[in-house]
DNA sequence: TGAAGACCATACGTTTCATCTATGATCGAT
DNA sequence: ATCGATCATAGATGAAACGTATGGTCTTCA
């Protein structure tokens, strides 16, 4: 049967001109477009797209699809933008990367409490989700992951950090500022299965001949914050996520970093404009100055 | 992000006026079609319907997404039918489970290729895949299980058939015509994975003490025969199966059996009318009582 | 009033499949 | 020839759709 998913990537190649292209667009890799177009032809058993070496061209049958997956994609936009349960004005909608500590968010949260009748909605999700939500305009601003070449949305950036092992503060390498990473060989890990740097941490390790055991997986940073301090094993995590009797050590030769800020559903809301909006960026702004304070102090 | 089969859920409850008739409407369990409904409301952020006892109402979220849901699964199944390829007028769409040996089918084919210009037009798919194939008019008829109470479509029952175990035909119990399955401890055995009866099947052996080892798991039928006769292991599978280097043994207590027959999609085409669609049914009632005989013979 | 039945929700395990990474094939351009 | 751009294919993985089992809440009826 035939599936949303199928005809949003249709119409991006429609949009985009090549497969490439169009796999951006959507958020996904090529080949994923590329079976996800192979399935539709398949189902709907024609070929929509003429793979002409540097250019695909529609079928006959890709421009009778093309009117109805419009029709289709139009009215579930219209849906999802109508039938949502309708928010109070003012309402600023905040997609927060789920990597990030909610720590850094009770300064924003308590601050609009406070201030004024204007409401915020917080929506978790991952790097893809907050993207996606942010293209289809269901969230006004996310904190998430700024990469280098961004161009779709207004950036704001707000801060970098790097990763450091997280230990329990009486654990033998607490004070020892760095520590090389084959000297964890017996140390017991606990994975965070989310984490953007999952496979980069994996190989740093495998490279240096270490093989974990690993004690815990999960998705809950701060229930692995929990068990890091209660002694069940080391994690390799985000500075942001230091605090009282968790140790950060950093790691010898895992260079990593990541560029957190705003991405804006709309550029007039990365300006000075709407009283709400400003409000809730100056609270995050000032939130995350604290946090890179209390880092920069440990 | 909302997807096309919670809409399809959203749509049966509506006609169906309860969440367990609409489960068996688009051949899904009632708790499948429970958390179905529960994602599509979550991702609005708005009920859609009132749980009262005895009867589930629409609310106000609920009406508006109606409208919308309707018009979207109308265009589905326009587009469905319009774009794909154009198939010649006079050919017949036969679904056809995928546990019914293709040499059941070898006879219809020849017989319509020699009989005119006719064509036919075969699809693979599971009960469920095909009853929903079925409903959405995307086949004219299927060949597969016939339920004692179906009442969708107008049934054609061609024949009834019991399980064997099949195993190569030198091995030690090939001539025994019956066998307990308690014997059967030491035998490596092959799992046909889609098999309609594999939790049953499985069940009978644990019951009997035997937890056999397995040397194979396959959806593919004619492959999981071959490794018998090639001396694999044994497996259990639908007489219909039986062909020359394969014994068929019974299975104590393993009382199961399937009856096999003809949905139509179209109350009409069960009839003695459409000249193609008639030639094909007798092709295939043919064929089957030809198979019956066989299978007496063995 | 208590047992039975109808109905929906939840928990948990399994399987499917959308997606990723890695790699190959093809074609133009330099 | 080689490189870069493009799309296809293979294998692995993780999310989620789905089934089975079960529990809770009504209504009905003895």
């Amino acid at each position: 049967m035939i599936d949303r998913y199928q005809l949003r990537y249709f119409l991006a190649v429609v949009d985009a001109g090549n497969f490439s292209r169009a796999a951006a667009q959507v958020n996904v890799t090529q080949p994923t477009l590329s079976v996800g177009i192979g399935k539709l032809e398949k189902g709907l058993g024609a070929r929509l797209f003429l793979r002409n070496s540097q250019r695909v061209q529609l079928t006959e049958a890709g421009v009778r699809l093309l009117a109805h997956a419009r029709a289709i994609e139009r009215e579930f936009n219209d849906l999802e933008g109508r039938v949502s349960q309708t928010r109070p004005v003012g309402t600023l909608r905040v997609g927060v990367l789920s990597t990030i500590p909610i720590r850094l968010l009770s300064g924003l949260v308590s601050s609009m409490r406070s201030g004024g009748e204007e409401a915020i909605e917080l929506i978790e999700g991952n790097e893809r989700d907050l993207v996606g939500r942010l293209q289809r305009r269901r969230i006004d601003v996310a904190l998430t992951l700024v990469r280098p070449g961004e161009s779709r949305f207004a950036v704001e950036p707000l801060f970098e950090e790097g990763y450091s092992l997280a230990a329990p503060a009486w654990h033998a390498y607490a004070d020892a500022g760095v520590v090389a990473g084959d000297l964890l060989a017996d140390e017991v890990m606990i994975v965070r299965r989310h984490c953007e740097l999952l496979s980069e941490t994996s190989r740093y390790f495998t490279e240096r001949g270490v093989r974990p055991h690993f004690a815990f997986r999960s998705t809950n940073d701060e229930r692995t914050v929990a068990l890091v301090k209660a002694g069940l094993g080391v994690t390799v995590i985000p500075d942001s996520y230091a605090e009282p009797g968790l140790a950060l050590v950093k790691l010898a030769g895992f260079n990593h970093s990541r560029r957190i800020g705003l991405l804006f559903a709309s550029p007039e809301l990365a300006g000075e404009t709407g009283p709400q909006a400003l409000q809730a960026l100056r609270a995050l702004a000032s939130c995350c100055a604290e946090r890179v304070q209390k880092s920069a102090v440990r």
